[in-house]
Parts: C-alpha cells; sequence; structure tokens
DNA sequence: TGAAATGTTGGGGCG
DNA sequence: ACGCCCCAACATTTC
C-alpha cells in the first residue's frame, strides 16, 4: 500500500504563516502542496493582466518558502485532483474558502465528487475575519449599511482569531508531473510587464516587511496623510492581501500590537475600518452574487449611460486634459495600483462627467491592478456610480480640479505621472488651459499637442449627469428594494 | 470618503 | 457716531 498523503490546494492564500488550511493538511502528516492554474474560468471573472503578472512572482515566492515542493498544473480542477488520486493514496484534501460566486459554486461541486469518491475535504476560513454568514442583523437579513455593518455586525461579534504558525518540520511531496512556473505562461508575450517590476516586492516575506514598515513609519499619520497621493502614507498591501501573502488576521493583530502609541489609535481606528470595508465587500458578494455586473439599485437600471469607445480610450491613456485624473490613470498603468483618493476621483470622472457605464471602469481596473479584486473592486465601483450599497448619492460629483487642489497641493503627484505639464506654475497645473498663453508657452506646454484640451466641460458634463439621474427619481420607486 | 448655490455674519472703508 | 456697502469667511441648503 502506498504512503497516504493529503493535498493542499492553494489559491488566494500564497502564504506559509497564519494559514490553516496548509497547517491542518500537515498535521495529518505528508502534504502535496498544488496550486491549479485553470484558463477556463467564466467570462468575466478572468485574471486580468497584471495580476497574472503579479501571480507568477508571488508563485516563484511561494514554490521557494515551500523548498520548491510547490506543485503546479494547468487545466480543469476536477481532473487534475481526479488524476492525482490516481497516482497517489489520499485520503485528505484542504483549503480554504474562497467567496467568489463562481468558485463557490465549483468548489461545492468539487466538494460533492470527492465525497463520493470517499475522500474528506476540509475547507477553512483564512482570507476573511468574519464570515459572511456570520453577521446579519437583528432580522435575520444582510446589512446593506456599512457602519452598522462594521459596528455592531462584525465588532460585536467573537473577535478574529489570532494568527497560526507556520506548520512545523512539514513533509512536501514534489510530484513528478508538477509542470515549471514559466509553462503557467502567466507573463505577458509582449514584456510590458516589466515595467511593473521597479514598483513591486512580491511573497509572503516582503509583504510582512511592507506591513513593519508602514506599521512603524506611516500608520500614526494615516487619518490625515491618507488622502494626499504625494506623501505615501497608506500600507499598499491590497495586492499582497488580494493574493494571500498576509492575512487580514495578521495585519488586524498587528494593529493592535502598536495602539498603545496614544495619538496614533484614530488613525489605527481608521486603517482598521478600511480592512472592515474589504470585509463589508465580500459580505456584499457573498449575499449579492449579482453585484459583478448589476446595479445593486435597481432603479439605476434605466440610467441613460453614453457609448462612447473614444472617450473610454481617453479616460484608459491618461489623456482627459483634466491633470489629476491623467495622473492616476497613468499611475495605474505604470505601477499597477492607484492612490485610494485618486481611484475615486477618476472613477466619478468616468461614470459622472463622461457619464460612461461603471462596468467599463470595473473592467479596466480589473485588468490593469495588481490587487484586482471582484468583491472590492464590483463594490466599490458601485459605490462611487452611486447603485451601491451605502453608496455615495449620485450628486456627489468629484470636481478633479479642486481635488488636485486639495489633495496635491503643490502638484507632487501631478507633476510626477503627467511630467508635460510639469513646468507649469502652480495654480495652473490642476487645470493647465486656464494658464494665459505666455506661461503655458514658458511652460513648454502646447494645449492640443503636447497635452490634450479638457475632453469636457466640467460644469457641462456634471449638469448633464445631475439630469440624468433626475429623470431615475421620477421613475416608479419601491423597485430597488425588491433585488435579488 | 462633494460641489455649488445660497444664506449669514462681521469687520473695515467711506460718506 | 452711524448707516451703508462691500466682501471675505463661514454656515446651510440643494443637487
Amino acid at each position: 500500500m502506498k504512503q497516504e498523503i493529503s493535498l493542499f490546494l492553494f489559491r488566494r492564500d500564497l502564504r506559509v504563516l497564519d494559514n490553516p488550511g496548509l497547517l491542518a493538511a500537515c498535521q495529518r502528516g505528508p502534504v502535496l502542496p498544488l496550486c491549479i492554474l485553470d484558463e477556463k474560468t467564466p467570462g468575466p471573472y478572468k485574471m486580468g493582466e497584471t495580476s497574472r503578472w503579479w501571480l507568477h512572482h508571488s508563485l516563484e515566492k511561494l514554490a521557494h518558502d515551500l523548498d520548491g515542493a510547490l506543485n503546479l498544473y494547468v487545466g480543469d480542477p476536477l481532473s487534475i485532483l481526479t488524476e492525482l488520486l490516481s497516482r497517489y493514496n489520499v485520503r485528505h484534501i484542504f483549503w480554504n474558502r474562497c467567496y467568489e460566486p463562481w468558485r463557490i459554486e465549483q468548489d461545492t461541486t468539487l466538494k460533492t465528487i470527492l465525497k463520493e469518491k470517499g475522500i474528506t475535504v476540509e475547507s477553512f476560513q483564512a482570507s476573511l475575519l468574519w464570515e459572511p454568514w456570520q453577521i446579519k442583523t437583528k432580522e435575520d437579513t444582510p446589512y446593506r449599511v456599512f457602519t452598522p455593518y462594521y459596528k455592531k455586525g462584525c465588532l460585536q461579534a467573537p473577535p478574529p482569531r489570532s494568527p497560526l504558525p507556520a506548520p512545523k518540520a512539514p513533509h512536501y511531496i514534489k510530484d513528478e508531473k508538477s509542470i515549471p512556473l514559466t509553462s503557467l505562461q502567466l507573463r505577458a508575450k509582449n514584456g510590458w510587464d516589466h515595467k511593473l517590476e521597479a514598483h513591486w516586492l512580491i511573497g509572503e516575506k516582503a509583504a510582512h516587511e511592507k506591513m513593519h514598515l508602514f506599521l512603524n513609519n506611516d500608520v500614526a499619520h494615516y487619518k490625515e496623510g491618507r488622502d494626499f497621493p504625494a506623501l505615501g502614507h497608506t500600507s499598499r498591501l491590497s495586492p499582497h492581501l488580494s493574493f494571500g501573502e498576509i492575512s487580514p488576521h495578521q495585519i488586524w493583530h498587528a494593529l493592535a500590537g502598536v495602539s498603545g502609541l496614544e495619538e496614533a489609535s484614530p488613525s489605527i481606528a481608521s486603517f482598521a475600518s478600511e480592512l472592515g470595508w474589504r470585509e463589508f465587500s465580500y459580505y456584499l458578494l457573498f449575499h449579492f452574487p449579482d453585484l459583478p455586473h448589476t446595479n445593486f439599485q435597481s432603479k439605476f437600471d434605466a440610467f441613460p449611460w453614453r457609448a462612447d469607445t473614444e472617450a473610454l480610450q481617453q479616460w484608459q491613456q491618461g489623456q482627459t486634459g483634466y491633470p489629476m485624473v491623467d495622473a492616476g490613470m497613468r499611475e495605474l498603468w505604470q505601477t499597477g495600483t492607484m492612490h485610494n483618493r485618486v481611484r475615486m476621483v477618476v472613477a466619478s470622472f468616468l461614470v459622472k462627467n463622461l457619464r460612461l457605464d461603471w462596468r467599463l471602469g470595473a473592467a479596466w481596473f480589473w485588468d490593469c491592478l495588481a490587487d484586482a479584486d471582484l468583491a472590492s473592486n464590483s463594490a466599490s465601483w458601485q459605490w462611487v456610480a452611486g447603485c451601491g450599497a451605502d453608496a455615495a448619492p449620485y450628486f456627489r460629483i468629484f470636481n478633479p480640479v479642486t481635488q488636485g487642489q486639495k489633495f496635491d497641493p503643490d502638484g507632487a503627484y501631478i507633476r510626477r505621472f503627467v511630467p508635460e505639464i510639469a513646468a507649469l506654475p502652480d495654480p495652473y497645473l490642476f487645470a493647465p488651459w486656464t494658464a494665459p498663453i505666455p506661461v503655458q508657452r514658458a511652460a513648454g506646454v502646447i494645449l492640443g499637442q503636447t497635452y490634450p484640451h479638457p475632453m469636457v466641460d466640467l460644469a457641462k458634463s456634471r449638469d448633464e449627469a445631475l439630469k440624468a439621474f433626475q429623470l431615475l427619481k421620477e421613475l416608479p420607486m419601491g423597485l430597488e428594494n425588491e433585488l435579488r
């Protein structure tokens, strides 16, 4: 009889520390750790290019941390598992839970089929502090507003468990049929992704180092500093969290460790509540699985979005003529991330000033963001568009000029990403067309040639958006409460 | 996790 | 001294 082993499936938990599924597997004995790349993921959920790039490097680090014993496969998970079951004596399979609707469906099917084969499947809570089904209102319905969800739901519930240690003296098995990382072909064929490399250190170790740098140097300034993209007081942990290189439990408990610094505690609470927003997004996605493609408030179904591929492209390429918007879109393209404040500005611009469907913006972010995450991306776009749960009111329209003046007062962020207008003096940097022609010329700026004219009139497009919204209000009400 | 329009207040210049 | 105007600087309302 062959030696009995367990399988552990890595998915969005590419770490060794605080990995409950991996720990449980290792406690049973020898473990064959594996990761399956399924290229047949349903269309809209197919991993974006930047995520694939990140995954490549993350798997490389993980393989190293497992002493090379990470097994990689491409294909349908069931066929690959079945093939492994035919070659090894497997009784137990472990994984950590994912919450995307297509994942839940796939995992449920897998579990049923594997159980029929006599295999025990165990899944664990590893990427959320609170399971979505554990948090409910008094009426036993899901919360629809963040603050009561977080304060009454999460913070009154049993606190998140402490982080778990790495498996002790694990016995990992390397399968001879595992394929090399390069065979996953996660990297872009034309090599455009090389430019991302300068901006990130990927993997579990890097994630923890980044967290400690943030906790030591920045978190105390988080509450006031988080809105200023040039200051760098945000954690930039989101892609690490998204791939599970670090767990929310590890961050949550590390935060509790530093909150002894009295002056820092409002900032700690403010950062912790951002983890809360992440939880809320997953919570919404779990309870409202249509969130990625359907307006949470169904009255928005009648909203008159414009169709304008040219405008969409100008936005995507950071050529709108509004420096704060263009800086954000170029940061995204160059680095695979965008500062949170600027995400709101560019999203508001797309949805309100250009009146293009939020799903188009979500799709672009999905492709370009290293932290692309179905729950956060869907919930946040709906939030900005005004059609989401606890959304910004539709009439909250950001003005990219004043947002620049307020949150990038010395223009450092704009000058970094929109260098062709860097020589414009401050008062004009946020609205180049307002500069007198001699000032433009002295700065080497020729609108329409070196930098675009503003692609829309802010006041006019704002009014049109408000009018379009007004139309919705005149429709028969009440449908928005009959979702699902 | 807005912005713009509108309203209110209070100080200074001036007849 | 006083009222009047102007207009910042806030505050409130509306979208």
